[in-house]
DNA sequence: GAAAAAAAATGAAGTAGTTTAAGACTTTTA
DNA sequence: TAAAAGTCTTAAACTACTTCATTTTTTTTC
């Protein structure tokens, strides 16, 4: 039987880095549950114990906190083939402070506190896969705090661009300043600059 | 026998998420190598590539990268019980980006590449271990990475002060506006506000 | 496909943080 | 322990970014 064009893609994330036999990829997929979201709905909001970790098979869906003044700060932009969720609050059962909302009717393939605990004991290669995943995750947000501090708004933008080129293009210019770090109006007169150059 | 100060620091630091035999806590000791580094000298310099990730039994050092116009943008101060290296340039094995340098005398423990794969052979728990370990700090670095966008840096100095109380003092203010991503002459004015209030 | 809602552009006035420069204080080194 | 080097403070002029207000353009909704 053809594998779902979903399951295809979570195994073949995963066995990036570890190898699996057949029964464990079904043991896997069967720890897993689907999930949709239409646009402009949340997949979770902030005050609510995380349920589950995510990983994208279909759309967009932007990860953001709102400060005291109530505006938002995007953390992430996940697509297909990404992982979402938020981990302190999925570890530490604590409230999230997090909301994740669609900004494309979306796919998702969750996995849950309990099941995520099971995955470790009965198929113990899935504490290799999260490590790698981690480290590598590590590595990436090490860079971007450092960016955050050290580069201007303006280059924080074109590295954003040369980085995702796919997703710059799927998201609005509000989002996009809510995630570099600045005003809508401020964002609007950067890119008709750079555009300009 | 008493089991060596440092040894005793990094197998606490180990054992508070996975559980180890005598024999196990034998064979990591053996994987690891003592460092010793004097104040104001490098444990690794930017162009090297990495051979080493480190723990910290003893002393302050302070890890930091330098852009184009050559000044100096500090990631993390590291302590005792602290774990820090260049994860990037050691996973990958291309020079590093980072410079590390003591700003106190320290002691090290570290454990090379070869030993680390090595590790995961002999033990796979340290899977599970370090798998738990960069999932913490990934969290951490998450939080930190909105904070640097989204606060103030008034702000950002108050809360670093109240999250790291006992290196706040050990460093100077010059190496803090590095952190903080502001100069050291606004640095000044800050702490002199900051303490009137 | 018209009306409503949301996003984007533009400009003027304000604030957070930088730059440069100079003097006072502290630590390091010989 | 004196000299040198580095750190901290203060202040004035400057730049990156914000705020607020208005208009235009695009997207959503019925």
């Amino acid at each position: 039987m053809e594998p779902k064009h979903s399951h295809q893609l979570i195994i073949d994330n995963v066995t990036r880095f570890i190898d699996l036999t057949e029964l464990e990829k079904q043991k896997y997929i069967s720890l897993l549950t689907e999930v949709k979201v239409k646009k402009k709905a949340f997949l979770m909001q902030a005050g609510e114990v995380t349920k589950y970790e995510y990983f994208i098979t279909k759309g967009c869906l932007k990860v953001y906190t709102l400060d005291e003044e109530g505006s938002p700060h995007i953390s992430m932009f996940a697509v297909e083939d990404y992982w979402t969720g938020d981990m302190a609050s999925f570890m530490t059962k604590e409230p999230s402070h997090y909301f994740i909302k669609a900004t494309e009717d979306s796919e998702l393939l969750g996995i849950s506190r309990a099941n995520y605990e099971l995955l470790f004991q009965e198929i113990p290669k899935f504490e290799r896969f999260y490590r790698i995943l981690y480290q590598k995750s590590l590595i990436s947000y090490i860079r971007r705090s450092n960016q955050g501090i050290s580069l201007t708004a303006e280059e924080r933008y074109i590295e954003f661009k040369r980085k995702y080129p796919n997703i710059v293009n799927r998201i609005t210019q509000k989002d996009l300043a809510a995630y570099i770090g600045i005003t809508p109006e401020f964002m609007s007169k950067i890119i008709s600059k750079v555009n300009r150059m």
